[in-house]
RNA sequence: GGGUGCGUGGCAGAGCGGUCAAAUGCAGCGGACUUAUAAUCCGCCACAGCCGGGAAGCUGUCGAGGGUUCGAAUCCCUCCGCACCCGCCA
């Protein structure tokens, strides 16, 4: 090309930088590269100066609260990954409900009782040779070592995002807690629900302690089995054969039991006789060694009952029982030895046939002679003293016991047996069944004014068939959490409250001078009253005597008290009574005025049937009158790449290379990336984690961020007061994405109301990749680059941009919680305020019926296009679609379409022409071609008038206009640093 | 041992009575672009068998096996596997 003369000739490049210069490109602060890792931190620093929780709360002032109740994780260690996947559960929730306009407070919890802690820092005590200090000071070093680790953990919660009350959180050891605890406690007394009682509960020897169901592992174990012979009275050398996996129990026997409908068998061997179930006779008999063994005659349960045996080595009779619920034909002989001293069935079936409630073992699971018998009855001498638990392997109760028998000639067989068995969780070692006197919380009780000992037959009113029927109110997320719950309230026993321990919450009750208990519900309120002012230590600091004088109620007329208890509250008594000591309590919590205890949700691990959804409910129940919550849900655990699950109790063991805590993770990858795999996953199952996985959600993060940035990227220069279009003069591509988007809104706003974060993930990140990256990012960025910056159709374009970005960062502030507020700011017209304190109503689009078919067919015909542009380009004779010419021929609807809205498919398919021939009959068809023209040094189309403007000859007629249109603009309305 | 839940392509995960061998993303393979640039765009992509190769087609496979139904990934039963909860065999 000649230039004019006159004119500066520019080398080329100078001339392309110049018109680069001239076009709209993207612009923004909002970097491509997250650095997560780094910068989060600064973020959370941001909120939390600014107070952003306070904000947030005082911006939702008066609305209608959503209150998700926190269950509180134990004090101990260090947040462990499955911790905080339930964490950011909540947070999903609690963010998504303030997002929508709800009053949504977060106070998270702690609990802060228990073994676990004790045991620790007794240890701790014993290595520095501490371990004399007495109970107030053990207290107090639990208490400081579980402030430490709520620190600890606290630090470790807010790194994930989770927005709340952290700086007030609700502690189960403050005194204020401890105190709402006893009246609520008082409340049970009151009802006549707590009673002393004598009955077989776990016990750990080396931690001197009842143990609750959730303190007690199954662990494999090998135990002496042995076939014992009971001589029966008055029909000389004629034995039943009894069997059993706890020697050591036998002492403690006090009748044998039976099933009525088997049929047992009479045998001679030599010059003695069996009796055995028949079914179980051959196995017995070899077992025992009975070769030639001669049938005399069967026997049934009419003849068993009638008859009585001789202990074998103490001297007492017992009698037989039918014990049809468990006594089975699968092991054994068809003879259960019974010892209710022992064993919830034993138990059971003593209290039936009134027996004593017998267990000859002491606190250190020795064996000890009891009052429950006359002393001549009981064990010889030689047993007594003798400690059950084992060592290496071997338990001396369990050798003696065997000594005796062998020495009667009662041991018939003796063998190892392998199975599986209770194990305290802390010392690890086998748990015994011991009765002895507890607290317990009927659950049979029956409210009125006759409530008395535990009922034989539950009554349709009792407190367990309460539990169940309120069960039926609450809503259990996912919906088999409710035969979960309903299955660990129908099926459990009488609940053992009471505690060995010292770091607790103390029972406040009294012993009279005869060892009578004094439980009443002044002196529990009473005790409530002093904790409130001075906590709970007073207990263990204040003699028996002080402490009778401060809490018997002015006009007591029962027996004088000599000695306090030392026992303490079950700790799920504690967690369990947070809706009293924290939903009733908190201001910010607190319920409707006739039931404040009152919450919308809780959300916990599947686990927690058994555990603190149980507790809280019984509790709630008892001392409210109702359940606490309106919603209970569930999610399922974290399982490895090998489908195994990720437990705490694994950690430390050499389970894992690395520690599966919260901060090996977030450190690694960020809390977004975390919390984005967290909604990825549909946590009713099982929640696989792996770093391939978590990669792979990182991909879909970068996706995601990836799209918020090209959309800030190009509205620089939008300004929404002065440049927003009306919806309906917006073109026909920003309506279909604003309509499309409307689409996604409703549906993950259904899917956010059923708690299903993984399909608001699914459907969230299928709309941006598809609809909006592939499709509208793509064709839309030739208008936003090439227009003049301030053309009608560019404004519109940026006005969809605009509305877009908005709501997507709503949309995805309660998964991203960092990245949607660092968007958000970013968004022009946002005044740089937090994401999580707006609201979010889902406006909607409606496309009439007629503009959605139209654009059907468009993709229709998109979709015929870029199959031929394919081909093309396959083929070499095009690169990029904008080299293309598409002609579309044939005849139809398909064709009518494409010529009415001929520009408009012609920007769909990134061509730069578009030719729709007529009068060629047939089916429509596409063909591609080379593009007629020249490049166009600007805006890269192929344009037939590049050229024809002699002061830009390298450029097309439409770049033209935008370059003069540009110019005009930076001489006048444009601030310098703009192009 | 009992209860509950789950089991879809290499991976995650839609689908929950026909339009489904099955969306979408990731991974993989092959291209394009260099004005979203450690980005973006396009195409292909489950396995096995049948058919002379290829294309097209057919058949079977949504843990396995049965059943209900005109029709099943979707409903029912049994089994297997995994997870959680319970129990602990006296």
């Amino acid at each position: 090309m000649t230039p004019k003369s006159g004119t500066v000739r520019l080398p080329l490049f100078w001339m392309h930088t110049d018109y680069k210069n001239t076009l709209n490109l993207p612009r923004t602060d909002f970097p491509m590269k997250a650095e997560l890792v780094r910068r989060e931190p600064e973020r959370l620093r941001k909120w939390e100066s600014s107070g952003l929780y306070r904000r947030a709360q005082a911006a939702r002032a008066g609305a209608q609260k959503f209150v998700l109740h926190d269950g509180p994780p134990f004090a101990n260690g260090d947040v462990h990954i499955g911790t905080a996947l339930n964490k950011i559960l909540k947070d999903f929730v609690v963010s998504y409900k303030r997002l929508r306009g709800f009053n949504a407070p977060y106070v998270p919890g702690w609990d802060c009782h228990g073994l676990p802690i004790e045991f620790k820092v007794a240890q701790e005590l014993r290595k520095t040779g501490q371990e004399g200090i007495g109970p107030a000071a053990l207290r107090s070093a639990c208490r400081a070592y579980a402030l430490k680790y709520i620190d600890v953990q606290r630090t470790q919660f807010k790194r994930l995002g989770v927005l709340g009350d952290w700086e007030n959180p609700y502690l189960t050891l403050n005194k204020e807690y401890e105190a709402a605890e006893l009246e609520l406690f008082a409340d049970l007394v009151e009802a006549g629900l707590v009673y002393r009682g004598k009955k077989p509960v776990y016990w750990s020897i080396p931690c001197r302690t009842a143990l609750a169901e959730a303190e007690v592992e199954y662990k494999d174990h090998v135990s002496q089995s042995v076939y014992v012979k009971f001589p029966l009275v008055g029909r000389p050398g004629v034995s039943v054969v009894i069997w059993t996996t706890t020697p050591w129990t036998l002492p403690a026997n006090l009748a044998v039991a039976y099933n009525s409908t088997f049929s047992y068998s009479l045998v001679r061997v030599g010059k003695e006789q069996f009796i055995v179930s028949a079914r179980l006779l051959g196995q017995v008999a070899e077992k025992c060694g009975w070769e030639g063994y001669e049938m005399v005659r069967s026997l049934d349960g009419g003849h068993l009952q009638e008859l009585e045996y001789q202990h074998p080595f103490c001297r007492r009779a017992g009698r037989f029982f039918a014990g049809d619920s468990f006594v089975d034909n699968a092991t054994g002989t068809g003879f259960v030895h019974v010892a209710p001293g022992h064993g919830l069935e034993d138990y059971q079936l003593g209290l039936k046939n009134g027996l004593p409630i017998y267990s000859p073992v002491d606190d250190d699971g020795r064996f000890a002679l009891t009052n429950d018998l006359p002393a001549e009855q009981q064990m010889p001498v030689e047993l007594v003293g003798k400690p059950i638990l084992e060592k290496n392997g071997r338990s001396e109760a369990n050798e003696a016991v065997m000594e005796l028998l062998r020495a009667k000639g009662a041991l018939l067989r003796q063998e190892d047996y392998l199975h599986s068995y209770p194990h305290c969780w802390r010392s690890k070692t086998p748990i015994i069944f011991r009765a002895m006197d507890q607290w317990f919380i009927e659950i049979d009780h029956v409210p009125g004014p006759n409530a008395q000992a535990p009922a034989a037959e539950p009554a349709a009113n009792s407190f367990r068939n309460r539990a169940l029927a309120e069960i039926e109110r609450v809503a259990w997320v996912p919906d088999w959490g409710k035969n979960r719950i309903q299955a660990a309230v129908s099926g459990r026993p009488d609940w053992c409250i009471s505690r060995q321990r010292t770091w607790g919450v103390p029972i406040p009750a009294f012993f009279d001078r005869d060892g009578r208990p004094i439980l009443d519900a002044r002196i529990v309120r009473n005790a409530a009253g002093l904790v409130r002012s001075v906590g709970s230590n007073a207990w263990f600091e204040k003699t028996d005597a002080e402490l009778w004088n401060l809490l018997k109620p002015a006009d007591w007329a029962g027996a004088e008290a000599v000695r306090k208890s030392n026992d303490t509250l079950d700790v799920w008594i504690d967690s369990g009574s947070s809706s009293r000591a924290v939903i009733a309590t908190r201001e910010e919590l607190r319920g409707e005025d006739q039931e404040p205890f009152h919450c919308q949700m809780y959300l916990e691990g599947s686990d927690q049937h058994r555990g603190w959804f149980q507790s809280s409910l019984l509790l709630s129940l008892a001392a409210n009158g109702a359940a606490p919550f309106d919603t209970v849900l569930t999610h399922g655990f974290m399982v490895d790449e090998d489908r195994q699950k990720i437990s705490k109790s694994r950690q430390g063991q050499g389970g894992y290379e690395k520690p599966q805590t919260s901060e090996a993770y977030i450190k690694k990858h960020g809390a977004d990336v975390i919390r984005l795999w967290v909604a990825s996953q549909d946590y009713r199952n099982d929640l696989l984690v792996s770093e391939k996985r978590i990669e792979k959600v990182g991909e879909t993060y970068r996706i995601l961020r990836n799209a918020l940035r090209y959309q800030l990227s190009n509205l620089y220069d939008f300004d929404p007061a002065r440049d927003m279009v009306a919806e309906d003069s917006l073109t026909p591509l920003d309506r279909w994405i604003l309509d499309e988007y409307s689409k996604l809104e409703q549906a993950v706003i259904k899917a956010y109301d059923a708690f299903e974060f993984h399909v608001v993930y699914q459907k969230v990140s299928q709309f941006v990749a598809v609809e909006l990256s592939a499709i509208y990012h793509d064709v839309v960025k030739d208008r936003l680059y090439t227009d003049p910056a301030n053309s009608p159709r560019r404004r519109s374009t940026q006005t969809a941009l605009h509305r877009l970005v908005n709501s997507l960062c709503k949309m995805l502030a309660p998964l991203l919680a960092f990245t949607a507020d660092e968007a958000w700011e970013l968004v022009p017209g946002n005044g740089g305020n937090s994401v999580h304190l707006v609201a979010w109503q889902p406006v909607e689009f409606a496309m009439a019926p007629d503009e959605r078919a139209t654009w059907s067919q468009m993709f229709e015909l998109r979709g015929m296009a870029l199959a031929e542009l394919e081909k093309a380009r396959q083929a070499k004779q095009v690169g990029k679609a904008l080299e293309a010419r598409a002609i579309l021929r044939g005849t139809g609807p398909l064709v009518e379409c494409a010529r009415a809205h001929a520009e408009s498919l012609r920007e769909l398919l990134n061509v730069s022409q578009l030719e729709v021939a007529s009068g060629k009959e047939g089916k429509p068809l596409f063909e591609v071609a080379k593009a007629d023209g020249a490049k166009c040094a600007r805006c890269w189309h192929w344009e037939t008038d590049v050229g024809a403007n002699a002061e830009h000859p390298t450029i097309c007629g439409r770049c033209v206009e935008a370059v003069k249109a540009s110019q005009n603009e930076s001489r006048s309305t444009r601030a310098p640093d703009t192009p």
